[in-house]
DNA sequence: TCGTGCTACCTAGAGTCTCTAGGTATTAGC
DNA sequence: GCTAATACCTAGAGACTCTAGGTAGCACGA
C-alpha cells in the first residue's frame, strides 16, 4: 500500500476521489454539502462542480472506499445521501495522505519552491 | 493570468506538464534527460514513463510554452532534441508555481495534514 | 402569477491526459 | 549473437474532468 511511486495511477492525475475521502474522514456528508464544503474550507481555491463530484462519488463507492445511504428530509426538502468512509475508505485516506505528503515534497523539489 | 480557482483545466487534473516547465525553467533539457532527471531529484517518488513525457513535450511546444531544436551528436549516438522555456513559458511557470503554492494549501486544509 | 433562486440529485458527451506496449536505430559489453 | 543503454516515436485503451443540460419542490419578490 502507499507504495514509494507516487505518480502512478492515483494522485497525479487529478485525484479529487482523495480530497473527497479526506472531507468524509471528518464526519458523514452528502454530495452537494461536499460541493459547499469544499469550496468554503478553501476559501474557494478548489471549486468543483457537481458534474464532477456526484460521478466521483459514485466511483467511491463502487469501489468500497465510501458506503451511502438516503435520508428523507421533511417538509419536502429534498431527500439527501450521505456519505461515510468505510475500513477500506480509511486506509485509502491513510496511504492517500502519505502519497500526498511524498508527492508534495517531491514537487516541491522540482518547482523549487 | 492563475486565477483564483486552482481547481479548474490545469494543475488539478495531472499535469506534468508544469513539471517538465519547472525542469526546463533551469537549464536546456532533452526528452530521455528529462525523464532520467525527474526520477533522479526527486528520489524516485515520480516516475514518468517516456510514453507520457514526450507527448507532453509536443503539447507544450505546440502551446508555445517551449521551443525544441534537435542537435546531432558525434559518433553516431542517437540525436537529441533540446527543449528551453519561451517567454509564454516563463508567464506560465510563474503562474504554475502559484497555482501550485494555492492547491497544496487547499489540499493541505482538506487532507489535514 | 410569473420568474428567479435555492436545495439536492442526476446524466450524456466531449475533451484531455496518462499509461501500456510496442517500434526504430546505433553503440557497447559479455 | 544477445542484451542493455541511449534517444526518439506512436497507437490505443482507459480514466477523469468539465460543460451543459435535466428533474423537483419550496420560497421570495415584482
Amino acid at each position: 500500500m502507499s507504495d514509494q511511486k507516487v505518480a502512478g495511477p492515483q494522485l497525479s492525475r487529478g485525484e479529487f476521489g482523495l480530497l473527497i475521502l479526506g472531507l468524509l474522514g471528518r464526519r458523514e456528508m452528502y454530495g452537494y454539502e461536499i460541493v459547499a464544503e469544499l469550496r468554503r474550507s478553501t476559501e474557494g481555491a478548489i471549486d468543483l462542480p457537481e458534474g464532477t463530484v456526484y460521478p466521483a462519488l459514485r466511483r467511491l463507492e463502487r469501489d468500497g472506499l465510501i458506503g451511502g445511504h438516503w435520508v428523507e428530509m421533511v417538509g419536502g426538502a429534498p431527500r439527501r445521501r450521505y456519505y461515510r468512509l468505510t475500513p477500506q475508505g480509511e486506509k485509502a485516506l491513510a496511504a492517500g495522505r502519505e502519497d500526498w505528503l511524498r508527492f508534495k515534497c517531491a514537487a516541491d523539489t522540482v518547482l523549487g519552491s
